[in-house]
DNA sequence: AGCTATTCATAATC
DNA sequence: TGATTATGAATAGCT
């Protein structure tokens, strides 16, 4: 409990400090952290305790900002005076890179459906438009890279049955009249009304005798999602 | 009044992001001021905001800190070695800012939906889920922009009816059995129908006598835009 | 390391 | 931009 707001002087104790500064620091953390993504700026945190350990957050990359950070500075109290050959062509080259990362971090915002005050309409159509295409694209590679999949799935699966089948006839060649261990002819039909089945979908996935299975019901999860991502995709672009 | 915990994700809202922004800016400065001193740390916190500008805080010097940074990091992965002539370090920064830019423009690519391959699934979802967050926000401000222009169009008709009714009035005076220049307590069902004429749209757009036809064309050829994607909107993201 | 009582930070509002 | 305030978060002091 807080008896009264605590002093803020170094606090003498060397555990009230310690725990201090875990918790403290902890939170201070979190703060950089939520501040960076709440208001999209860029947060190099650095820290190091008294007995020397490092502790450090960084939004980005801890290199890149400390550079973005020596450039600012470097612009505000112009020390470096020195170079007088190389710094001109040097700045020139800073500026042209510093616009492109400025165009390119607009553009990227923009996709992203940032920072579009102040567009056209005709911009927010073109946009629109781009980002309509690059989502088509996104989904059709989703969808090929899924029916690649499931073509995989359903060659293991058809060695597999093939397997099955001259298991079977061994077994058969024992106990004749044995339930089969697995449905014959098993279509893209029966594949969905096994899905259903996946809600339940039991714990020992890691078990090999469940193999074909699993097969099953990751085939569906994954057909769930992208048929439905089809449908709004079709939707979208009206096809 | 904190209503409830707010969510940690981007601001959208310009104005209200910058109020975040520098009020939580202050809070993370002030609280790792009382770190360092109640704990006996040194720190060295560095924020850009979205804007590019510089803010910062160190308990120390700002340049030991990061000296000191880097050398702890260097431990790690020690490629620069002690002399840090301005050659290499302007190298060093260039390499940044290219790398930046590279990572931007591989970013840029995969939002346009291109260069996709190499992507994991997961990484696909991600990213698609990404570009129709976007798409809806620029769906969303454009139908917003519409929206207002709408309001304008219809302040100005009505400014424009008003006037009419007037003139008609004296109109009246002259020559009282003379058909009324517009339809009077024209509504929005009206308005649809009058679009419907808009196919075969006169050329004469810049005679001012056509003005308030002209503006009921215009009404009417963004509504239909707007509803269009409106529709999309809802049928997307399924609200 | 957990647990409160309490102060602190801050989102919403004006 | 600054001030206010209600309320969620952080945390000091215990255990």
């Amino acid at each position: 409990m807080v008896r009264q707001r605590i002093q803020i002087k170094r606090i003498d104790n060397l555990t009230a400090r310690q725990v201090t500064f875990s918790k403290r620091r902890r939170g201070l953390f979190k703060k950089a952290q939520e501040l960076s993504t709440l208001c999209d700026a860029e947060i190099a945190l650095i820290v190091f305790s008294a007995t020397g350990k490092l502790f450090e957050y960084c939004s980005s990359s801890m290199m890149q900002v400390i550079e973005r950070h020596r450039l600012c500075s470097e612009d505000i109290g112009r020390q470096d005076k020195h170079p007088p050959h190389l710094t001109q062509r040097e700045n020139h080259t800073h500026a042209m890179l510093a616009e492109e990362i400025k165009e390119k971090t607009a553009e990227l915002r923009h996709l992203k459906g940032e920072e579009l005050v102040g567009l056209s309409m005709e911009d927010l159509v073109k946009l629109e438009k781009l980002v309509e295409a690059g989502l088509s694209r996104i989904a059709k590679t989703k969808g090929d890279k899924f029916m690649k999949e499931i073509g995989i799935l359903k060659k293991k699966e058809a060695l597999l049955k093939e397997e099955n089948a001259k298991l079977r006839q061994k077994v058969a060649g024992t106990s004749e009249d044995e339930t089969p261990l697995l449905e014959q002819g098993i279509s893209s039909e029966s594949v969905t009304r096994l899905s259903d089945q996946a809600g339940s979908c039991p714990q020992d996935l890691n078990n090999s005798d469940t193999f074909l299975q699993l097969g099953y019901v990751c085939f569906k999860s994954n057909m769930d999602r992208i048929i439905c991502y089809k449908n709004k995709t079709n939707y979208i672009y009206g096809i």
